[in-house]
DNA sequence: GGATATATATCGAGCCTCGATATATTCTCG
DNA sequence: CGAGAATATATCGAGGCTCGATATATATCC
């Protein structure tokens, strides 16, 4: 978050995106991001606390509250408002940019389906 | 590229599709990155020869040919077919995913111009 | 009883970006 | 004419980020 290009990586954005439904906690997240690809996205857990950890320090996430189940905490995330802007900032580059690529390679032997 | 989740990063990106149009040295995919990212993207020189590097030793890009202005070097390269493919696979899945996102934002305060 | 799912947390390896530094020529503006 | 910017390639270290392994614990399914 303190580079100078401040773009998302793929998990961040996809851990960003599973709370645009509402609050979630870890391992929700990681299912969220799973099932919004279709199965192809598995954040590792060592990329979710990570990210998670620093994207709160960044203010882009929030912790909502925490809930005891089974003697064990489970924290609950959800998007700021600086989150939900940044998210939405992020989803505009790429849609732009990957129209660039889509809209040069008609005729040209770039995959499109 | 050895990845788990092989996703292109930003400057890796640019650096394939300002490929598209044919033939370019180090340079001139500065310069092209900037262009088609409306001064946004800078990327930075490091940042360019190491994923050049990464990327001619992936089999992405490859050296078309090299030459001589003013006694130093200029090396073009060039998109490989795995290079061209693995770009537009790109683009689809960043389309997706910003689909999933801006979708998902009507009417709930995610930014959209 | 073993495997899988749910759930959180930490660590090291290694990948990747970035800015600084180095080097060299050409062009432009004052 | 001299300073600075643009053109051009290359390397290095700091630090950011992902990933898989590891640890821990419960519940469920076979």
């Amino acid at each position: 978050m303190t580079r100078k290009n401040p773009s998302l990586t793929e998990p961040q954005f996809f851990i960003l995106a599973a709370l645009m439904d509402g609050p979630l906690h870890g391992y929700g997240i990681i299912k969220a991001a799973e099932t919004a690809t279709d199965g192809r996205l598995r954040i590792a857990v060592g990329t979710l606390y990570g990210a998670l950890e620093r994207m709160e320090r960044a203010g882009l996430v929030a912790t909502d509250h925490e809930e005891m189940v089974d003697g064990r905490a489970r924290r609950y995330y959800r998007l700021t408002e600086d989150g939900t802007e940044l998210l939405g900032r992020e989803a505009l580059r790429m849609q732009q940019a990957a129209a660039f690529v889509i809209g040069r390679s008609r005729n040209r032997g770039v995959a499109e389906a």
